[in-house]
DNA sequence: ATACAGCTTCCAGTGACTGGAAGGTCAAGA
DNA sequence: TCTTGACCTTCCAGTCACTGGAAGCTGTAT
């Protein structure tokens, strides 16, 4: 199948599909008479199962070390199963993380919105509770 | 001031005040005889807005929006209130997506510790269920 | 013949920094 | 006086994961 339809079934765009040849992460595939790459079914599995990783926020680089693990024959599982326990808390952090500044961002907005909205100088323009926050 | 007590009293690194300096979301400094960057007070304060703004996720171009309103003598509250609600929106889209994948991070995880660690050619592969996890 | 979609390669840009090389400046200590 | 070490300077390159665009070839339909 030509790249057009390897997009269509993975939803991974032809220019990403082809970045990652070039970075290693999918290989080479076969050509057809006419110089157009030409996918399987390998393909299309290999693809998906970056495509999944990548959605679950897995790096390049982590996805990288499960397939090459996985083409020279030993089973990544273990190595998969601690990165699945390392992103979880990562994901975690980062939860926690945006709920502070959800907080803050909503402080700051019911604060402003009580504010003038052309006192540039002085001390009540919202600018300056922004400038606030960072001092914390 | 030198830049290292810039640095310090701001808790921005020496080589981002240079480059937000080169991306002119600060202006160029006064410089001493030896040429060293020479800050004031109104450097800290600008640099301050910029950092907490950063933490709140805005982007260089969203603050830089800001502050060249604030320099042409325009007060930006208006167009910071609307900012900070569309970051509101934002940020919560993100939790939630986050939210999704740490579902999918914890039953994958849970479905992969029963599952065996050698198998890989096999169905039974954690692989395997990034695979199918992509095809939803 | 021509239009148009799809394919190819290659090069450059994104955002927000970060790292490192190569060299100038300054104060303290042997 | 020399030297060490901590500053500072500029400039160039790299990061991550793509994305955009130019220039040109191929294939099919009209």
């Amino acid at each position: 199948m030509q790249i057009n339809e390897l997009e269509k079934s993975t939803g991974v765009s032809a220019k990403t599909i082809r970045y990652y040849e070039e970075i290693a992460l999918l290989p080479p595939p076969n050509r057809k008479p006419n110089g157009y790459r030409d996918y399987s079914e390998t393909d299309v599995d290999r693809l998906k199962l970056v495509s999944g990783a990548r959605r679950l926020d897995f790096s390049i680089a982590e996805i990288k070390e499960i397939l090459d693990l996985r083409d020279r024959g030993i089973a990544p599982c273990g190595v998969l199963l601690d990165l699945l326990d390392r992103k979880t808390i990562e994901i975690n952090q980062r939860i926690s993380e945006l709920k502070e500044m959800q907080k803050d961002l909503e402080q700051l907005y019911s604060l402003g919105a009580t504010y003038p909205t052309d006192d540039v100088e002085g001390k009540n323009c919202i600018c300056h509770l922004v400038k606030i926050h960072a001092e914390d």
